[in-house]
DNA sequence: GCACATTAGTTACAATTGCAACCATTATAG
DNA sequence: CTATAATGGTTGCAATTGTAACTAATGTGC
């Protein structure tokens, strides 16, 4: 890929990874969202908040956010819509009242049941042509990809 | 990753493959979506236009759509914005004046050539941590997912 | 040649998102 | 204790995006 210098040669579209992987995730989420809302009536941000606070009860909107990559405006939205629609309850924490403390109602751990095994099945069936080491590889790749594009951040001005 | 048929587990959001590539892409898509903005005056979408253009000129809008997976709403609004900044001319097509035929400007083709050094820069830097090796792998499985992801499709209703 | 479907592209409107300003509460400085 | 800052979360507004409806031009069947 776009390791030598090569100046003035045109740039594929096809052939860049930002461009690629942009595309990749846009077919992914779309199918996975399309699902999400007609089976769950669950948007993606809704089923992030469920997911994390499926797997950690308790915990306040901002550490469900960090846990996310969502910003709190996002979850503070999702939130109220589950709130909304009783699959998470919100308590106050006692000793700090500006803390909320999130849990998934019973309704919730339902959806969260029904939807877990349908998330796998997709990223199964999305796997489905790699072997154990292509996987293993892909995610390694994911993680040194993101670490990466966290270090070069937000790209210095010039 | 999840191949196992694990039933009952909790969900780990961070170890779910669509998430990573979600969140992985939004990373990207800023840091470059931003340096564009600024360096540039370009949204993602005219950046898109323009790449295919600079290598194709004379497309078509529903071309440069299909080219771009962008849909053609999203093209009209780029064109037209890139019509306003003089960086687009369009011709209508002989023979069919439905059709339009777009090119880049002098100015167009300038702004090109200050975009394609720095894409490829970014990228660089993305990759920077790969062996060629690695690189290759990474190819492989971004093209094999996307084959897999558009096969998926529109999950079936169930 | 005339109805009827298709295709290219635009426009209008609704839903989503992102950012900044904003309360309320708690923490810190003197 | 009071003033100031910092934190948690919500709300309002503007920009972006997606969907559907629309105009204009071409193609098709008869």
């Amino acid at each position: 890929m776009g390791t030598n210098g090569k100046q003035r040669e045109r740039l594929r579209l096809e052939h860049f990874v930002p461009y690629r992987l942009s595309i990749l995730t846009n077919t992914v989420s779309t199918a996975i969202a399309g699902a999400y809302a007609r089976r769950f009536g669950l948007s993606i941000p809704e089923w992030r908040v469920i997911a994390v606070l499926g797997l950690d009860p308790g915990l306040s909107a901002a550490d469900v956010a960090e846990r996310t990559a969502m910003d709190k405006v996002a979850v503070s939205r999702a939130v109220s819509s589950l709130l909304r629609s009783r699959r998470v309850v919100r308590t106050r924490a006692n000793g700090d009242r500006r803390r909320s403390e999130l849990k998934l109602s019973r309704q919730g751990e339902s959806v969260y049941w029904r939807v877990v095994p349908f998330a796998r099945q997709y990223e199964r069936e999305l796997l489905a042509d790699l072997s154990a080491s292509e996987r293993a590889n892909l995610d390694q790749l994911l993680n040194r990809l993101h670490r990466r594009a966290r270090a070069l951040g937000p790209v210095r001005p010039g």
